[in-house]
RNA sequence: GCCCGCUUGGUGGAAUUGGUAGACACACAGGACUUAAAAUCCUGAGGCCGCAAGGCCGUGCCGGUUCGAGUCCGGCAGCGGGUACCA
């Protein structure tokens, strides 16, 4: 008998002859076609978790694939290093932000090796390395100086007891989440980017993105949110200056019933200046943290200003001038006007300050006596009660509207886009310094590209709240590269997401002396295959859209889209519970009673099993894949991930899961290392005129193999795991007698173990060396389907009488129409249905099914 | 609040993209092997009725289109992701 599979002695070795004959380094071999498959980096928190097990399974089952079909792969894997964490340790832990972040790289590398995931190592970048950031700085640089960067005011999050700015994740439920104080919003100097530049092209080149999944493509065109409407500039009653208002629905202005404008509009705070009352309720609305979720659900509320706008069309009409906390300064003018009939929120609005519901558009079926209680019509309809508008459709009232406004010189047609410029700089050290002086007399001096890169200080402490390098003197302090005057650098850095939108280029070009070199640019860009979560649907994939266009304008890249095919995964969620206290309990506290009852461990009390949730460390329903991989091994990990569920959709992670994956494992080895008769040698051609059960089985790992290839195209990983499982079950009830019969086993058992190449690496390696192969099996090309061998003569369909299946009959495939329903109306079971009524209809769906209707 | 998903046996899922619902697994039950356990192998199984043949019901809920709906359309509910400073 064999021996038990020993997987880390088994992986071991191989990830150490795949290192030293270095198989994963990317060749740049012109023969060959590239593919660039790349998933996500991560972000080096401290140890691997099972979502990083489980998006590293599947680009390397697609680097693995596309290799064995004869490209030149580029799978390389770097480190999203900077961010609050690493800041947040710092505090807490007292531990420089550098030296937790690069201990966490050490652990998770190896972490990473221990998986056998064929990466080129050799190319391996972290984000917080100056030889990386000092690209991005010069990158920057070329921004400004094309106009893609600059510099404004923004809102932030204000912890005025800690006095440092708070990211929206830092403010709880209108709090700072170490001060507990009411969080403010407050205006500071900020650096964006001109994403809106490029508003159009990221809107309409999403349809070019084919090979991304459409739920994301419709989720960044709803984030860009483009919309066709008009400006109006209101008269105001006793002054001279206009109110300016953006608006989807021109057709409805003498539907409107009042204005409003944003909490910090220029005429709220205008007004403020001598009302007191307005100034408290500006503060009040000041009083939320800065994000949409937060504004959007708070209570809608307004402060009547006494002020009237002049109605562009209705002589002697004035609407009323609010001051809302619904009204947003960042979209269109921030200010609008407001149509209770026509939008929910204005509706709402009016009722609660009691102002007028005009109806100006009614359904085409309805009366005159249209009228709306508490939900407004926002659909399509004719419009009423409108002047020169009235009995045209909304979309020609928006039309006419704007051409009146731009012949009275009132307002025009106009495009707004929900898209906002991005905001870049962080009030925080662990992050790439922004690479500008401050000086009183030249204003903003960009740094000379000699002095870049602009390193991060390391004598710096975090023993009190707020930005470090704000606090460090002598980094600040610099002479100004203009006129040579004391100048200070600036002390912002970098938001994150700008080191991640572009590291994917970096990676073909990693040690170049240039941010990108063009020839490697050509040889690997874009992304072919790029593999992550849902969760960055939006901002990391919107931004590095944007990215590429800014490096294509400053001359870098000739590409504007960095990734041609998307995948997204779900999450890896398991099971959660607590105590009888309420207190979470790791899955390692608690154990299955014989008697079906759940207690902990230490204590024996009662254990509620709670539902399935993300793994995270709060609800502490997390499995270390450190310990999973040393129980039972990277394959069969990997073999867990691909299992079950299909990519897409989130992972339950299973004890019972992983043992079944293991349990199979073994199978596998005990399959191939002890067939049940001696096999042929390696390399010995089939022999022709193959029958019987061994020609069975030809066509059974046939299939499987066109089968396979197919599932793993269209990432239905999960069904390929079903299929390779057939065909073992094929295999094991297989009975083999003769040569032809050891022939026809021994491809079905070369087929298994390539096919299982891509997933189980190491047990595939192991195998095919096993099975008397010298060379690599990473090296192998893909087999190829014999087509002659996944045909079949006969098909089962089945025979519904309306619509409900009364029969199965077998039949030649491809039969004659008319041969198919005699066959099918004389099955007995089929007779007994009609019961002697007459066949008004017979539907033959060739190769499918027959509906017999009467 | 808004945008995007998801919902199928005890469980994860499959269903040739409108054509035989439950492939392949997990868990479970029974059996074989074993002194015993583990491992392995075999068998069973959506629910209800029936000895069986077979029948009825069944893909979150309500309604629609169709010869035919898990799949398409309208509405609703629950859960999840994102919501611009978590990454």
């Amino acid at each position: 008998m064999v021996e038990r599979y020993n997987a880390k002695h088994v992986e071991a070795k191989w990830q150490a002859e795949w290192d030293t004959q270095g198989v994963f380094r990317s060749q740049a071999d012109e023969t060959r076609p590239s593919y660039y498959v790349l998933e996500m980096f991560p972000y080096p928190s401290g140890r691997i978790h099972m979502g990083h097990v489980r998006v590293y399974t599947l680009g390397d089952l697609l680097a693995r694939y596309r290799r064995a079909r004869g490209f030149d792969v580029l799978h390389p894997m770097g480190w999203d290093a900077f961010g609050m964490p690493a800041e947040n340790a710092a505090m807490e832990q007292g531990v420089h932000p550098a030296e937790w972040t690069w201990s966490n790289i050490a652990t998770m590398r190896g972490q990473l090796q221990s998986m056998g995931l064929s990466y080129d190592w050799d190319r391996e970048v972290a984000t917080c390395s100056p030889d990386y950031y000092r690209h991005e700085q010069k990158m920057f640089l070329d921004m400004f100086a094309e106009d893609l960067a600059y510099r404004r005011e923004a809102w932030v999050n204000w912890d005025p007891v800690d006095n440092t700015v708070l990211a929206n994740e830092q403010v709880i439920d209108g709090r700072g989440w170490r001060s507990g104080a009411l969080v403010e919003r407050r205006l500071l100097p900020q650096w964006m980017f001109r994403i809106t530049n490029f508003a159009d092209d990221l809107l309409e080149s999403l349809e070019s993105l084919e090979r991304w999944p459409d739920s994301v493509r419709v989720m960044q065109a709803n984030w860009i949110g483009r919309s066709h409407g008009a400006t109006i500039r209101f008269r105001l009653a006793g002054r001279d200056d206009r109110l300016e208002v953006f608006t989807t629905r021109p057709d409805t202005i003498f539907g409107a019933s009042f204005c409003a404008v944003a909490a910090n509009h220029p005429l709220a705070s205008e007004l403020a200046k001598s009302d007191p009352e307005l100034t408290a309720f500006i503060a009040e609305c000041n009083r939320t943290g800065t994000s949409e979720a937060a504004l959007e659900t708070a209570e809608k509320q307004g402060y009547a200003t006494g002020l009237e706008a002049i109605h562009p069309f209705s002589d002697g009409v004035t609407l009323p001038i609010y001051v809302a906390n619904f009204v947003l300064m960042e979209y269109g003018t921030g200010a609008i006007f407001g149509v209770p009939a026509h939008d929910q929120r204005d509706l709402d609005f009016a009722r609660k300050y009691d102002l007028p519901v005009r109806i100006v558009v009614r359904p085409r079926d309805a009366g005159d006596d249209f009228s709306v209680a508490d939900e407004a019509f926002t659909d399509d309809g004719l419009l009423v009660n409108s002047d020169f508008l009235n009995g045209l459709t909304v979309e020609n009232a928006k039309k006419t509207v704007a051409e009146r406004l731009d012949a009275s010189g009132d307002g025009e047609a106009k495009t707004t886009y929900r898209l906002r410029d991005w905001i870049v700089s962080r009030q925080r050290y662990w992050g790439c310094p922004i690479p500008v002086i401050h000086c009183d007399d030249c204003g903003i001096v960009p740094v000379p590209d000699e002095d870049l890169p602009v390193t991060l200080p390391e004598d710096v402490s975090f023993d009190e709240p707020g930005n470090p390098l704000e606090r460090h003197e002598a980094w600040k302090t610099v002479p100004c590269p203009a006129c040579g005057k004391s100048a200070t650098r600036d002390t912002d850095t970098f938001d994150t997401f700008v080191d991640s939108s572009w590291y994917f280029a970096r990676f073909a070009c990693p040690n170049a002396d240039v941010p990108l070199e063009p020839d490697a640019m050509k040889r690997w860009l874009p992304v072919d295959q790029y593999v992550g979560g849902i969760e960055h649907a939006i901002l990391h994939l919107l931004y590095s859209r944007f990215f590429m266009r800014a490096l294509r304008q400053c001359g870098y890249v000739d590409f504007d889209e960095p990734f041609s095919g998307l995948l997204t995964q779900g999450m890896v969620c398991h099971e959660t519970y607590q105590d009888g206290d309420g207190n979470w309990l790791f899955p390692e506290q608690i154990e299955r009673r014989d008697d079906g009852t759940v207690r902990r461990l230490d204590d024996g009390s009662d254990v509620q099993i709670g539902r399935s949730e993300k793994m995270s460390k709060s609800r502490r329903n997390v499995v270390d894949p450190a310990d999973m991989i040393d129980q039972y091994g990277a394959d069969t990990a990997r073999l867990f991930m691909l299992s079950d569920s299909p990519p897409e959709r989130d992972l339950e992670w299973t004890e019972g899961g992983i043992e079944g994956a293991w349990r199979y494992v073994q199978r596998l080895w005990r399959m191939v290392c002890e067939p049940s008769i001696e096999l042929p040698p390696a390399g010995q051609p089939i022999p022709s005129g193959i029958g019987g059960a061994a020609l069975d089985l030809r066509k059974a790992t046939h299939k499987t193999i066109a089968a396979v290839s197919d599932d793993i195209e269209r990432f239905r990983f999960n069904r390929a795991v079903a299929r390779i499982r057939e065909l073992s079950n094929t295999i094991g009830d297989f009975a083999p007698g003769d040569a032809a019969d050891a022939s026809a086993l021994r491809e079905a058992l070369e087929s298994l173990v390539i096919l299982i190449g891509p997933m189980m690496p190491h047990l595939a390696e192991e195998l095919w060396r096993r099975l008397g192969f010298r060379d690599f099996l990473c090296n192998q090309p893909w087999p190829n389907a014999d087509p002659s061998l996944i045909t079949e003569d006969n098909v089962v369909i089945a025979v519904q009488v309306n619509g409900k299946k009364r029969a199965t009959v077998e039949i030649a495939v491809d039969s004659d129409q008319a041969a198919v329903e005699a066959t099918a109306l004389a099955e007995p079971n089929v007779i007994a249905s009609i019961a002697g009524k007459p066949v008004r209809k017979v539907i033959v769906v060739p190769n499918r099914i027959v509906n017999v209707v009467v």
